[in-house]
RNA sequence: CCCGCCUUAGCUCAAUUUGGCAGAGCGUUGGACUGUAGAUCCAAAUGUUGCUGGUUCAAGUCCGGCAGGCGGGACCA
């Protein structure tokens, strides 16, 4: 129990409750879920969840993954045809990065108009306010000059969803902190229990930027080629010797240390040859300024392809 | 339902009281400099001026209609 406690709260921000999550792990056949809009490409960005939702199931959680085509909708990313397209596209990402036969993928728009379901998000609009509800959609909401109701009705139905999917976990990025928090206060009132909330940590954009999203092109997607992964890093921000905020040296914490004790770092000899660094040599070694960009960038961009492999060749043997 | 205002490059906005070749900053792209990127310097690209009809030699600019947005009024006897 510790110890599957110690795994579930490794790379995350934060468990809600802790308590509360010893609890689940004692019941039968939990269930954590995660909500995505679906999106044009699956990134770096989804696949840290996705990693965390591959380490649930393997604690024997059951994994159930919405595909939220009305809330991409009520976002303003298109109309439901169009998005239920892409839902499918990211359905098989999903699949390519590993999670196993027994990950149920729902589609929002199967239950959300439901008669229980609907009446469930009216009630919650009754004990709402206004701000509150915008508020939640901070991190989430697209950017929009005239903010359309559809924003506040978002987070009651994301919720809802929650009831609905009888999920223990509701696993998430950073941005999703305000709704669902939003959740495990409105769920108690309409007489259903609040799942764990976990989340995951924000990774920043290749351009340094707060953080790596679709819209702004700043990520590397999990079907990218060889030659865009390579592309796209070797453009990359990377200042010298410095950690925070390095969207590169995130990468290595994310998707490298999780799986390799040591970082293998080709380097020509005039600069001092090749090295091997753990996570914590690597800090060290980078913020002193021992560890040229480039020497890193070429690292990650041999980790990275080989990461996504699998991704690449799953979508291949699909098309 | 009525009145007023707004709509120009991906974004923010210019374009002279009085119609005369549609511009800048940011961003993007390319080069220079760095053993990366960024910063800095140099260079380039980018437009159905919301749509539509009219006036005029000539319309972003004036007039009509429509759409979207913002604000107000009215309705609530």
């Amino acid at each position: 129990m510790e110890e599957k406690i110690k795994i579930i709260k490794q790379s995350t921000v934060e468990v809600i409750e802790e308590e509360e999550l010893k609890e689940v792990l004692s019941k039968e056949d939990p269930i954590a879920y995660t909500g995505y809009e679906p999106s044009g490409k699956i990134h770096l960005g989804h696949a840290i969840t996705i990693m965390k939702l591959k380490q649930l199931q393997t604690l024997g959680f059951k994994i159930k993954i919405l595909l939220a085509d009305y809330h991409a909708f009520l976002n303003g990313k298109g109309s439901v045809e169009e998005i239920s397209e892409i839902a499918e596209y990211n359905k098989q990402c999903f699949k390519g990065l590993g999670l196993d036969e027994t990950t149920e993928y729902i589609l929002g728009s199967q239950f959300q108009t439901q008669a229980e379901y609907t009446n469930n998000v009216y009630q919650l609009a009754t004990l709402t306010t206004l701000k509150r509800a915008r508020r939640s959609m901070d991190m989430v909401s697209r950017e929009d000059e005239n903010p359309k109701v559809a924003s506040t009705i978002y987070p009651l139905m994301q919720t809802v969803d929650m009831a609905a999917l009888e999920c223990d976990i509701a696993l998430g990025g950073l941005e999703q902190r305000k709704i669902q928090m939003l959740a495990r206060e409105g769920l108690p009132k309409l007489g259903f229990k609040p799942p764990v909330c976990i989340h995951t940590p924000l990774l920043h954009g290749l351009d340094g930027a707060d953080k790596m999203s679709s819209s702004k092109g700043n990520f590397i997607a999990v079907d990218d080629s060889e030659e865009e992964i390579k592309e796209k890093i070797r453009q990359s921000y990377c200042p010298k010797g410095e950690v925070e905020g390095n969207p590169l040296i995130e990468i290595a914490e994310h998707f490298v240390y999780p799986f390799e004790d040591k970082l293998i770092i080709e380097r020509p000899e005039k600069f001092g040859g090749n090295l091997e660094l753990s996570q914590e040599e690597l800090i060290e070694t980078y913020g002193q300024g021992n560890l040229h960009p480039m020497d890193l960038k070429n690292a990650i961009t041999n980790y990275m392809i080989e990461f996504l492999r699998p991704v690449r060749e799953y979508m291949n043997s699909q098309s």
